[in-house]
DNA sequence: ATCCCGGATTGGAACGATCAAGGAGCCAGC
DNA sequence: GCTGGCTCCTTGATCGTTCCAATCCGGGAT
């Protein structure tokens, strides 16, 4: 029907088989074929099997274009990628985006990436859904007060977020988080039955939210263990440098013998004060990070640190688009899911 | 023409306006709103204009599914996920996939992630090629000796591999690659530079060529300076564990004064094995690792490190993805990108 | 023998864009 | 006044699939 035959010096290359081709092999019509990929049941059991081996035969799969114009599907999931920030810890999105290509690729979705623009914050998303180009979006980016939660809301968009509307208590879309909070309070917890007392936070700024929740399972701990917190808990950039100085203020005004800190690369800084007071981490001081990323695996005094369930999370967050797309009622809005602590030689 | 009004309790969502929607609101006929879009020159500027506002004022944008099936095109490039391997570098990808999304995005086509399975290298590629869910793809794993390159050549599907075909010297696909043995050589100059004069090598098995490459590099420089080289070569696994025995046998053997390693994983071991017999990275042994890692960045004594260009890279084989799509004449059919040094503390 | 029923199968239409021709309208030239 | 060549725009067909309604067919009830 379509095959294109040699043609000058070269091979054009030979156009897949269409359902018509399928069909006039197999002896049967169109939609016949159509309902042997689509709905195998409404077709007697010796035509599906003549069908399906025409199918094979021919290596048939159906057309994606033609199929999603005519269902207005595109069984795509967009993901948009942030400008690469060096240094931290994104490095842990790479676990999520794993998960989610696979995961989603048992659902029948592939992933779409498409580039992110601080200054234009929904034009990627704009285009792609006016375009139906994708089916749906997962958000990555909801902590940073960012409008592409409420926007997409506003447009009736499918998406999920993953992390909670913070700063928009009356959100109704679905999300899923890691409970944070949960995170450092095992990491406290761990360090309070090893014996510690005085157990320093070293955490973010005040204005993110995420730290301060972070820094609020540490608080929660030790207050339940009846420990003492004043003077053990600072606020900082989230840099290996401030994590140094903090370490070192605490350690010279309160002496504290283990620390949490509200990311690994604040804990590499604890590290770095340790070592060049020739303290021993682990031994004279314990220390726990927060990501479990590939610095706290690989460096050469093993991190603890608290890791996030990312795998968990981009399940969960495929299952919400399913329910989503599906068009089922929507189910629990909020997944929170609790990270666990990776011991190592630190603590 | 095909809005929806509201039915039963919620609204359904407003399908978007089609180019007969906005032919019809600015009085002309749908090609003339294609050509519009696609070929402005055709149109009459006054007619043009009356086009935009009505394109404008609708927010029309042309229906993806609807275009790929006429042009037989999707605008999408594949990209293969493997299944995640913790620990090692595959953070560096982060980088190359943020530029390559960037890139594209510029040349007019998104990235499409789809996953691996290796024990079916290519099932992945045969179903979106069949589907013609996807116009080329990027091919990231060729060193392993997979078949993927030559099954799509065979398949005479577009790609671009990021990697030499090593084990098919005869392969006439495009391919951009980066320079190990230039990184070594820098990495080995930039020792001796220093004055070093015992330069060790830590690197991979025999069977990878990319490790024979990149000690390749390092061999040369050193007979380039007229060094000495016996006893100061060691091939292990690429583990931390592996570095930090390889550099302990090395320094107590042939007593090195500088080290320079396939991988950042190895370095780390290096610089594990000084800390324990309480040398100096730096100031008493020099450490050059391969990849500038995240690692390589936030380790207290930054280490110094070969970083591979992969900007240049993505933008490289986005290049050469657009020529070959352009149906253009092939062009240069490998590229090879140099890496440089990130110099630190260690060196 | 006829009628009806329900499962299996069929042909036409539609999804929304682009391609390939085919007009209007205008001006110059004979 | 007719033709020819432009420019600018329009009309019908088409890409490959799924939706929809209609048709076919064999078997049991009338």
């Amino acid at each position: 029907m379509s095959r294109t035959e040699p043609r000058g010096t070269g091979f054009i290359p030979v156009s897949p088989p269409t359902l018509a081709d399928v069909a006039e092999r197999a002896g049967v019509s169109r939609q016949t074929v159509s309902n042997a990929v689509n709905n195998p049941d409404l077709l007697r059991p010796d035509t599906l099997e003549r069908v399906r081996e025409a199918i094979d035969e021919m290596g048939y799969s159906p057309n994606r274009a033609a199929r999603n114009l005519r269902t207005r599907s595109s069984q795509l999931i967009g993901l948009r990628v942030l400008p690469a920030q060096e240094g931290t810890a994104n490095a842990m999105m790479d676990r999520f985006v794993h998960t989610l290509v696979g995961t989603s690729a048992e659902a029948g979705y592939h992933v779409l990436l498409f580039a992110g623009d601080n200054d234009d914050p929904v034009g990627g998303y704009d285009h792609l859904l006016r375009a139906t180009a994708v089916d749906a979006f997962v958000v990555t980016d909801t902590y940073l007060g960012n409008p592409q939660a409420a926007w997409l809301s506003e447009q009736r968009a499918p998406f999920v977020a993953f992390g909670r509307p913070w700063d928009q208590p009356h959100a109704t879309h679905p999300w899923v988080d890691v409970d944070g909070a949960a995170g450092t309070r095992l990491a406290a917890e761990h360090l309070i039955e090893k014996g510690h007392t005085r157990i320093a936070w070293i955490g973010w700024r005040k204005d993110s939210p995420i730290g301060e929740d972070r820094r609020a399972g540490w608080l929660g701990a030790m207050r339940d263990a009846g420990l003492a917190t004043t003077g053990l808990a600072s606020r900082v950039e989230d840099t290996v440098q401030s994590g140094a100085e903090a370490a070192a203020v605490l350690l010279d005004e309160s002496a504290p013998t283990a620390f949490v800190c509200a990311s690994d690369t604040l804990a590499m800084g604890v590290l770095h004060t340790l070592w060049i007071r020739q303290l021993a981490p682990g031994r004279d001081i314990a220390v726990v990070g927060f990501d479990d990323s590939q610095v706290a695996q690989v460096f050469p005094v093993g991190l603890t640190s608290v890791r996030q369930p990312l795998e968990d999370v981009a399940v969960a967050i495929v299952r919400a688009l399913e329910t989503l797309l599906g068009h089922l009622p929507p189910p629990a809005q909020g997944v929170l899911l609790t990270p666990t602590l990776a011991i190592r030689e630190s603590s």
